[in-house]
DNA sequence: CTGTTAGCGCTTTCAT
DNA sequence: ATGAAAGCGCTAACAG
């Protein structure tokens, strides 16, 4: 029977290439000055040999574990799920493990420290919340995502509010509507960002916003209910309703229909979020709606951790673009596929 | 100032507690017999030292990384996620990490090599194809999830469809219905299951199929219109509708409102896939639906390849168990919140 | 520019 | 039941 064919070491690379060890781990590194000759003998000598280093080895000899610590406030919730995907999947494309913790304790931040992560990913619940700094708890850097730390020294990545509302606005500007109202959720960062963003594109658009304020709620669909029954008992005069997000839209959509208002043509509505709307159960087509690109938060996050000086970055709230996907509330299309 | 203060070492320990390392080694990975007394006396050392073994070296001298390769085939696909972040999850809590790559390439199978991945799960797309088996690609044991390999010997876990189907078609029964129809798609595995489940409910209760047979189309929510228009012109006398999936629900929910018949009174409906609906258009209140409680596939495969000898398990099919969430499509409820 | 020499910290035979 | 000692495979001073 044939014997082990254990896997080529780095010793036997040098064999084969009549070289020392040190010599092929500084080729193979792509390290310190050396002879292109000898690099390349060392080279084909490893490919020869179809050697991989064991990276368990290398790992300890470095004292890195090219893994990086995950920790989420609730994993499986439905917005968080794209933002650690999106940093997994940009982990992994860099060989780079993740070890996930769903919430903070002392005896996580063990783990995270005996398994030697090269950094930490601390991964919010996007609502307006600051998420508390546990930079201090680590030596290795941290960054946050979906969510503001409250460390002042430290880098978040969110999705840009104010620029989800220019959209938005600018959007509804752009297919000719004029008499903008807008529905959203009060005393929340989110918000407050993308009324910024409306604001601003109204006011150098020289147009007032209808109601002179932006309607205050929540986030939840009851919201845009209530606001889409106002509107209609007032008898407002709207062409455009910018929501606040997909829920408010929704509860907003509902009651305009029944109330006779013809959704784009009488009044165009626009949201947030662009969640697939596989659950919808009485779907017009599409809604026009912002996508916050959850999932490159948690790239650019995990992109930043892995940076050639994380630490030294400036710190601050990084703001990611979000996009427009337009769909049959704003602009009439064909027949939903 | 200060010394270092470097991670206290097995070594540190050991002197601590007046024994040797390899005592210390023991004491601690709970393993060869010894003296009570002694472990205690390792054990108190290594608390009071605060010891947490160095990750990196234990890996490395036992040649087990405490880290599964996850491979995918579109991670961020709406359905994947769940999946992913399940499996994440379950691994986090065990310790441990994941390396994901979204696809295989031999580069891939090299990469999880090297990183000397301690098992390998992989993830499909949910569809009806069958995952091509890599588990020859691979000397440690390997994991489907969310789809069916084709390997023999392999182990898959997906979601029970005949349950889904026996759940849907029981809760219609439940509620009084005794004319079901059946709308979904064909030359699905997954659909193929429902309508089992379906069959089999039916025939325990003496009822017959609306049609004789299931209305088959295609997943998307355009078949649900057609299937719904069809249904109205032909005056079909149904009291319940068991759709494939939400999409199709969607879709037909629609053409019933839109035609005059009322949900649930006239018609209940209920689908399968309970994907959040935050961003349905034009809600009703919300959908009842089979929820197949993707997380769980995640989970339980993860839990599998953790298990004592996830290599000597039976090989087969694993089919969990879903969940039916009853909405409004089926038992009027309050007001939608 | 390349080779020699120590480790990295833990596990694990093998003696005692 | 415990200790001594030999690695695990790679990296990184330090010499030459």
């Amino acid at each position: 029977m044939p014997s082990a064919p254990r896997a080529p070491r780095l010793s036997d690379v040098a064999q084969e290439a009549g070289v020392s060890p040190s010599t092929v781990s500084r080729a193979l590194s792509g390290g310190g000055r050396m002879s292109a000759t000898t690099r390349m003998r060392v080279v084909e000598a490893a490919e020869r040999l179809r050697f991989r280093p064991d990276a368990l080895a290398q790992f300890f000899a470095t004292g890195r574990s090219r893994t990086v610590g995950v920790m989420t406030h609730k994993a499986h919730a439905t917005f968080t799920m794209p933002v650690l995907v999106g940093a997994t999947a940009a982990l992994g494309a860099k060989e780079m493990a993740v070890l996930l913790s769903d919430g903070l304790t002392r005896e996580d931040v063990e783990r995270f420290r005996g398994r030697r992560v090269d950094s930490l990913l601390v991964i919010g619940d996007g609502l307006g919340e600051h998420i508390r700094s546990v930079t201090a708890d680590f030596a290795v850097p941290v960054a946050y995502a979906f969510g503001v730390s409250d460390g002042p020294g430290d880098v978040s990545f969110i999705s840009d509010g104010v620029m989800a509302g220019r959209l938005a606005t600018q959007h509804l500007l752009d297919i000719g509507r004029t008499k903008v109202a807008h529905v959203t959720a009060q005393g929340d960062r989110a918000a407050d960002e993308r009324v910024a963003g409306l604001q601003g594109v109204l006011d150098a658009a020289g147009l007032p916003l209808v109601g002179g304020a932006p309607m205050r709620g929540t986030w939840h669909r009851a919201w845009g209910v209530e606001a889409g029954r106002r509107l209609l008992a007032d008898g407002v005069d709207v062409d455009a309703v910018f929501c606040g997000n997909d829920q408010i839209a929704g509860g907003l959509l509902e009651v305009l229909r029944d109330g006779g208002v013809r959704v784009p043509d009488d009044v165009a509505v626009v949201g947030v979020d662009n969640w697939p709307d596989t659950g919808s159960v009485d779907g017009e087509r599409r809604l026009t709606s912002v996508d916050p690109l959850l999932g490159s938060l948690g790239r650019a996050a995990a992109e930043h951790l892995l940076s050639p000086d994380p630490a030294g970055a400036a710190p601050g709230v990084r703001s990611l673009p979000c996009e427009l996907v337009v769909g049959d509330s704003t602009v009439p299309g064909p027949t939903s596929r």
